[in-house]
RNA sequence: GGCGCGGUAGCUCAGGUGGUUAGAGCGUUGGAUUCAUAACCCAAAGGUCGGGGGUUCAACUCCCCCCCGCGCUACCA
């Protein structure tokens, strides 16, 4: 294998309308992280970058959910995303927006090599429009009667009820989502990439040249897009959010989400070189290649062939990233295309998908909350069950388990065994090294073999394998104790003793180094025990990483046991939150067959005050009301007893319907009933005037 | 409906181009041990590899049909 000059590393950009959640982390970001730490300590030349995904019809749409601006929705979502990469230890060179202005720049260019150039086609073609909202509408956000099924929430892509495929157009009696106004259908102008004239090109790269090395599920999805035959696409929108179209004639328009999202790469990589050579250096970890760089040299990470480029993403991005991104860069003519694009199936939680707007998910900002000073768990958990060939499961009972028996046991475990025999024995002091036994000399043989095998694994994107590699290292030290029994012959032979230790000790630091990618957090508090510089990769598999008579700072834990409780806890929060949302996400209950007005009038509804309330002897729902309906005083029996006490609806003015028939209840006649709003979750209010009224006022 | 990816021990998952007794971790059981966060170490039990056909001397691995899960897509491969 020729080894590349220098790599360019990408991490999917995370859309910023909402928090993100650990099965983004397990589908792009960790293995990202991994390989590129990785290869830094390899010493290699790499670039990795990543940024928030801001544009697109979802992010003003949540911004009017949330009552706010756009940017407003960005730059909340940017700053909790980008601080959660951070705690977790992400390592981009740099966390970039798309709302920058060199992003904008970037795409715009990139459109205007295309267009001038004679790739794009203009289409007219006739949509629908929101004459209230003053906007054209996505598919997404229009509604109506399915004509299949005959459901009358079908959404304009799809019926969610039947499950069938459709276009607004098909939609009966559509409506805007946003103002619930009929749309209008409006002509309008875009700009389409002809996909189906790269073809024969994309076959031949896709299908010939990476068969072997590109992942089956990869491969099996671009194929499944390739043999299907590629339509033409849209790269424009009629939207007021985005970047500009840079066209005279494109007023209102602005670049398809997915047109500019995968720019941001090149945007970002173009941003990190200006702070480098501006010394503006934020999020970013610049290497010992970045002495000399210049701006442009960008170029170099984008455009010359040496280079290798690898997307990291979640199979939902796989054909933006095969089909769509490398035939926009094949096309300008400029740029090298992806070596690799090694994404991961989706991750689901406890038996079930996971989603943000059901509720059933891990965020990371709320795993980070609850376990401030657990990044690297969060991260061994999750590489060590990647849905690398299939979809996976996260279970936070799984997660305790990974905890206590791997990382805790196996992990801390053994470092603290040697860490505190060595204190014991050697007042903290690396012992010398005596004449080696079999044991001794098997030991380090094996131990030699583990940073090579560990990086096969990762250069062949198999990261459990590598993960597990790891664990096995610290598994070797247990073993090496367990056959060695150092703490029976401190009685006889101290020397022996001494040798085995620096054996030991010469593993943990091992460890400190192989661990580095998967645990940077845990690794770097495994050097400061050791008292041992950051090492880099080669030096792994060596065993005279510690010199004899090196002083050892104080043991302490690098991880600590997680009780049941806190697990229960976990798994009780998730089941709350799902109900929470099934509730907010409940449709309202369907209408009540038509009424005549006369229907109505029959009813006679006050507002009456609640002079007195008491609980009703062997009733769990019921209060005694004395209310003042202006015409009498008159008792009313009401079923909101598990709402109320008497105490506090005492004094406050109701709504009454004043002339239902009598009725005994419990033994007392009732006269009337009060009015209440039940919420979806079964909790009542009582239905109060906005301003006091005398009793008896009526409602109509 | 079509296409893609999956369906392997109680659980989570590995198993290039078909070939001796199908693997790992966890869990379970038994043993050993006490330096260590009762952890470590050793060992055992556990699978008709979704179901049914076929090719082959030989199939978890190739072909056909069916069932189930996930994803993509739509008068269309």
């Amino acid at each position: 294998m020729t080894e590349p000059k220098r790599y360019l590393v990408t991490a999917a950009l995370p859309y910023a309308n909402g928090p993100k959640h650990i099965g983004h982390l397990a589908g792009a970001y960790i293995p990202s992280d991994v390989y590129v730490r990785y290869l830094r300590s390899q010493g290699r030349d790499v670039v990795f970058v990543c940024g928030s995904d801001e544009h697109g019809t979802a992010i003003p749409n949540q911004a009017l959910k949330e009552n706010t601006t756009p940017k407003a929705i960005i730059d909340k979502y940017d700053a909790q995303i980008r601080d959660c990469f951070f705690k977790l230890g992400m390592s981009f060179d740099i966390y970039h927006r798309t709302s920058e202005p060199i992003h904008h720049q970037t795409s715009q260019e990139i459109f205007k090599t295309l267009y001038n150039k004679g790739l794009l086609t203009e289409e007219i073609s006739e949509q629908y429009f929101d004459v209230t909202a003053n906007t054209f509408l996505a598919d997404r956000y229009i509604m109506g009667t399915c004509p299949k099924c005959g459901n009358p929430n079908a959404y304009g892509d799809q019926c969610e009820k039947c499950g069938s495929t459709l276009s607004p157009r098909e939609l009966i009696n559509p409506r805007s989502t946003l103002s619930g106004n009929p749309p209008v259908l409006k002509s309008t102008k875009h700009w389409y990439l002809p996909l189906q004239n790269y073809e024969t090109w994309l076959s031949d790269w896709i299908l010939k040249s990476h068969k072997d090395d590109w992942k089956v599920n990869v491969y099996g999805q671009c194929k499944s897009w390739i043999d299907a035959g590629l339509q033409p696409r849209a790269m424009t929108r009629d939207l007021d959010w985005g970047i500009k179209v840079p066209l005279p004639d494109a007023e209102g328009k602005v670049l398809y989400v997915w047109f500019d999202a995968p720019i941001g790469y090149i945007s970002a990589t173009r941003a990190l070189f200006q702070e480098i050579t501006t010394n503006k250096t934020k999020f970013a970890t610049p290497q010992k290649y970045f002495a000399g760089a210049t701006a442009d040299d960008w170029k170099k990470y984008w455009q010359d062939k040496d280079t290798k480029l690898l997307h990291f993403v979640g199979k939902d991005n796989i054909v933006f990233h095969c089909i769509i991104f490398p035939i926009m860069l094949h096309a300008t003519g400029e740029y090298i295309l992806p070596d690799n694009v090694p994404a991961n199936e989706f991750m689901n939680l406890e038996g079930d998908k996971m989603s943000t707007s059901r509720g059933w998910s891990i965020e990371m900002h709320e795993y980070l909350a609850d376990f401030p000073d657990k990044p690297d768990v969060l991260r061994y958990a999750l590489l060590t069950n990647l849905p690398e060939t299939k979809d996976s499961e996260f279970t936070w009972k799984d997660f305790q388990a990974k905890n206590n028996n791997e990382l805790v046991a196996i992990f801390g475990n053994f470092v603290n065994r040697a860490l505190v025999l060595t204190q014991k024995y050697f007042d903290n002091k690396v012992p010398a090294l005596g004449v080696l036994s079999e044991t001794d000399s098997k030991v380090l043989a094996e131990l030699k073999e583990f940073p090579s095998r560990i990086g096969q694994s990762l250069e062949s994107y198999r990261f459990r394998e590598a993960t597990a590699g790891l664990m096995d290292l610290a598994r070797l030290g247990n073993k090496y104790l367990a056959e060695t029994e150092p703490w029976k012959l401190a009685k006889t032979d101290m020397a022996r003793v001494g040798t085995i230790l620096n054996v030991a000790l010469q593993i943990a630091a091992n460890l400190s180094i192989v661990a580095e990618p998967f645990l940077p957090f845990s690794a770097t508090k495994l050097r400061e025990m050791l008292q041992q510089s950051a090492g880099k990769w080669a030096q792994a598999g060596n065993s005279e990483l510690l010199a004899v008579g090196h002083s050892l700072g104080a043991p302490t834990l690098l991880f600590e046991k997680i009780e049941d409780e806190v697990i229960n806890a976990q798994i009780k929060k998730l089941n709350d939150n799902k109900k929470a949302m099934e509730l907010a996400n409940q449709p309202a209950e369907p209408a009540k067959p038509e009424i005549s007005f006369d229907d109505f009038q029959k009813m006679d509804i006050r507002v009456g005050t609640i002079l007195q309330a008491e609980r009703v002897e062997k009733s769990k729902k019921l209060l005694k009301l004395q209310v003042d309906t202006g015409i009498d005083t008159r008792t009313v029996m009401s079923g909101i007893a598990e709402h109320f006490s008497p105490e506090e609806v005492t004094g406050k003015q109701v709504t009454i319907l004043v002339n239902l028939a009598p009725r005994k209840i419990m033994g007392v006649e009732s006269q009337g009933m009060i009015l209440m709003a039940a919420d979806k979750d079964g909790k009542l209010r009582l239905l109060q005037p906005n301003e006091g009224v005398s009793p008896g006022a009526t409602v109509s």
